[in-house]
DNA sequence: GCGCCGGCTTGACCTGAATCAAGGCGCTCG
DNA sequence: CGAGCGCCTTGATTCAGGTCAAGCCGGCGC
């Protein structure tokens, strides 16, 4: 981790682009600006782990972080993959207590921390970001319970294919380019990156899709939709 | 499902008993008492099902909801199970859309049932309420990510341990009553009835418990720790 | 008392996906 | 250019836990 460097204009820029904090007044996000901190990541490197006291949460700025839980023997199962607005480590700030899970930049990250107190001092005066928050948490809860029924209710072809449309609905056309690497796909997946080949061969061998790469064309939307 | 009359000091009492609304002023409770309606339901009911749209979302007063999903094959899966004073069904009201999952009365319930509007009014004017809704949100999203976890990372011997081990913890003492009827229990633990049965039976076998219809006593707390 | 029904247990079997092991392909870096 | 390293694919094997099928037990109505 780099302490980093942004201008106050760019960092407000920056502020004002995250869904969370949109509609909030220019003189706040100066206000957001002052109080926070920017920081750099490099690829590979955690912001916490899970179990950390926290002080604070994150805002991505730039890049992309995963989310993710280990197993005592090493297998991993990624909860959120967050990009450019999301905030990061926010359940704490809420609810007391430590990190639920452990955060990892894919590739550089710039983000802001914001404290505990600073942001809750912010949000008496302009309790709308409260409802902000309330809506992106609630929709974190509704794609765990999604991965939840994924994990415990679907096999593993159904959960790709369900992917697979969710990332098509995502990007509108039927070209679509896989967010991560593919073992990562597969830990988000909830299965071994062994397994995530085989069934994309398979559905690839049913002219469901065709893969190249990272990039999978649907061929076959209402087949997908049949599982 | 039946309208349900209280009287306005009791209903009054249920509200202020909510840890959500607790530290509002009394004449806000009124106000919530007079737009709120009290309901009914008796055990096997659906409050709710996932899908359905939502106009607002349920306090619980009494009795025990369980909020699950269903797989196609109808298998089941238990996400949450809220007692007095839980909020149920409140996803919808800050992202809007549709109740992500099914919620049934698990015997008699009486709740009361506020509407996204009254709410959101309230909140507008007593913003402290959405701090109590961001916390229980936040404990949800923990649980979630417990479950996820057991889920995907940990076997079925591991997952009943940790169980065990929780309800020993809130009960404080080593005799603990299951809170609900084992095959419900085995759905909110993502396992067959069956695989219950054996698992309850291996621990019993090893000394680490000893079951004795819902009651089960915890022998050997380390042991059931070291798995 | 007797039969029935729902919830639980037990046993036998099956299968989906993990694991282990061995390449293949495409990088970057010396 | 070739070595080495990630990342992915493919095949063989194993195993945890689900499914199917019987019984069992306790409560309840008749």
């Amino acid at each position: 981790m780099k302490p980093l460097t942004l201008d106050a204009p760019s960092k407000n820029a920056a502020l004002g682009a995250s869904p969370l904090l949109q509609g909030l007044a220019g003189q706040d996000l100066d206000c957001l600006a002052r109080i926070s901190v920017a920081r750099r990541y490099d690829s590979g490197e955690m912001l916490f782990l899970a179990g950390d006291e926290a002080a604070g949460f994150f805002l991505v700025l730039d890049g992309q972080v995963k989310v993710s839980r280990f197993g005592s023997d090493g297998r991993e199962q990624v909860i959120h993959l967050l990009g450019p607005g999301q905030p990061c480590g926010e359940v704490p700030v809420f609810e007391g207590g430590a990190f639920p899970a452990t955060a990892t930049a894919l590739g550089r990250v710039d983000c802001l921390f914001l404290s505990r107190a600073a942001f809750l001092e912010l949000a008496a005066r302009r309790p709308q970001i409260l409802l902000g928050m309330l809506a992106i948490l609630s929709r974190r809860l509704r794609a765990l319970v999604d991965l939840v029924d994924d994990l415990s209710l679907k096999e593993v072809t159904a959960r790709l294919a369900r992917h697979l449309l969710d990332l098509q609905r995502e990007a509108g056309v039927d070209r679509v380019e896989l967010e991560t690497a593919k073992g990562t796909l597969a830990s988000r997946l909830g299965m071994s990156p062994e397994t995530l080949s085989r069934t994309l061969g398979k559905l690839q061998r049913q002219r469901l899709i065709s893969v190249d790469g990272r990039t999978v064309r649907i061929l076959d939307r209402g087949g997908l939709e049949g599982l």
